[in-house]
RNA sequence: GUGGACGUAGCUCAGUCGGUAGAGCUCAGGAUUGUGAUUCCUGCGGUCGAGGGUUCGAUCCCCUUCGUCCACCCCA
């Protein structure tokens, strides 16, 4: 019988990797609550219209990338490929963007139909933030400092560059568009292929096109820089003003176009050269237009999206993450002897430290086994000590404690000792502080 | 969707110019009959990714397929 697998793409998180799922996301958590967002969940399916609204109908994401299929009813639903739609509709169905602004966050898997490689799953973890309500460049800053602050935390500061650029107003943009096509027109024999293509569905995508010979077309293209409406020119600069007020360094990059139809105005990416070919760990920006275009006010919005499987593997590669983080048990619990009343006694004895010591990490041998290898087994979970239970600890009402590590010594600088049972949750205490 | 590399024990890998396979680690037991992380010994563990073809015989050669990794595309 052939085994069946895990679904291309869609990875398992296995016990040694999820301590550092829970450290990043627990980092997180405290990070956004610090500066007032609210965390909301929303479902893992929407209905496949909310997408191609949101994201726009021409781009890869929507044209091939989404896992698309019929509910019993006849609707077409959709795995959400990104969270901002989902978050948008939400909002909206619930009345939170009526006529009040809105810090929300969130985390859950997204889906693609992409072919999988290093750092790019087809089921993969964003975690989201969304402010709404707010037009001024200030919760751009906002939002943009919350980043940097993480980076701090996670000590990945010095890895990952910030990318800003302004795409100005959909109008400025539209304008630019028929520019740069008229211009690429004349040249549409000497683009590379996938410009080519572009050229009708995503013309702005053009200008990071890594063909050399592109490239030098582009030299003498439209700038955008002169179709920039004035308003957006002078968000995008106060946007700055406010980065160097608090020292977030940034590099422009006139040729940064997000790939979802919704961003407007600010649009910003946090990349890094330790990750190889999928470099961009978080990006975001402005979408002022989406509540609107999704039926709701004219509401202003501001947000970002980060990838968790990227950030894992960031802070794994360069090893920046904490000691603590993957440390196991701090109590081993040894049951060996050949009492009939042993593994109640020392059930109870267990449950009373767990009671007395809470956070604390406590496992009991179950299954059995000889002294040596319970011993191994507490030495395998990096145990700081082992509570041995034996046929004489049980009829002398006492246990022994025996410290795994020389670096941890017990009172009076000995290896093992044998106390009264009830000394024993007061001691450990003492030594686990 | 396109291209390249690779699938042998739970893990990391060796190997057979075609005669159905080995090591290290892990795990279990022992040397040390109540004491781990060192050492030594023994043992468990494989339809050599799957299917088909060539052959007396295929893990090895050929085809197909599935999967993994990396890159392109695109994106978090």
């Amino acid at each position: 019988m052939a085994k069946i697998q895990a679904i291309r793409g869609m990875n398992d998180i296995l016990p040694a990797d999820t301590p550092v799922w829970q450290y990043l996301e627990e980092t997180v958590r405290k990070l956004v609550s610090s500066y007032g967002f609210s965390e909301i969940r929303m479902p893992t399916v929407e209905k496949t219209e909310l997408f191609k609204r949101s994201i726009g109908e021409v781009t890869d994401i929507v044209e091939k990338e989404m896992y698309t299929f019929e509910d019993r009813n006849g609707d077409s639903l959709t795995l959400r490929p990104e969270g901002t739609a989902g978050c948008v509709r939400a909002a909206e169905e619930h009345g939170l963007l009526y006529n009040q602004i809105q810090r929300l966050w969130y985390t859950g898997p997204m889906f693609r139909h992409e072919r999988p490689q290093k750092g790019r799953y087809r089921q993969f973890h964003q975690i989201g933030v969304e402010a709404f309500g707010m037009n001024g460049p200030d919760i751009d800053a906002e939002v943009i400092c919350l980043t940097a602050r993480l980076w701090e935390a996670l000590g990945v500061a010095d890895s990952v560059e910030l990318q800003i650029n302004s795409l100005g107003s959909a109008a400025a943009r539209q304008t630019y568009r028929e520019a740069l096509i008229a211009y690429l027109s004349g040249y549409k024999d000497q683009l590379d292929e996938d410009s080519q293509r572009r050229l009708d569905s995503n013309p702005l995508r053009i200008l990071d096109s890594k063909s050399a010979q592109t490239q030098e077309i582009l030299n003498s293209a439209p700038d955008f820089q002169d179709f920039i409406d004035a308003e957006s020119r002078q968000h995008f600069n106060e946007l700055l003003s406010l980065l160097d007020a608090v020292g977030i360094k940034y590099k422009i990059n006139p040729r940064l176009v997000r790939g979802l139809d919704y961003y407007g105005k600010t649009v910003f990416e946090w990349v890094t050269e330790s990750l190889g070919s999928q470099g961009t760990v978080c990006a975001g920006g402005r979408y002022d237009g989406l509540v609107e275009q999704l039926g709701g006010k004219p509401t202003p919005a501001v947000g970002f999206a980060m990838g968790v499987e990227r950030l894992v593997l960031l802070i794994t590669t360069l090893a920046r993450v904490p000691d603590y983080v993957n440390a196991f048990s701090d109590v081993y619990v040894i049951v060996a002897g050949a009492n009939a009343g042993l593994p109640a006694y020392s059930l109870s004895i267990t449950e009373v430290l767990r009671k007395a010591l809470p956070g604390c990490r406590i496992v009991l041998n179950c299954g059995g086994g000889s002294l040596k290898s319970q011993m191994k087994k507490a030495d395998k979970e990096n145990a700081a000590y082992a509570v041995i239970i034996g046929d004489d600890e049980y009829s002398d009402k006492n246990v022994s404690v025996k410290s795994m590590r020389k670096d941890r010594l017990l009172p009076g600088g000995d290896m093992q000792m044998k106390i009264e049972k009830s000394a024993l949750a007061g001691l450990l205490q003492s030594l686990l502080k």
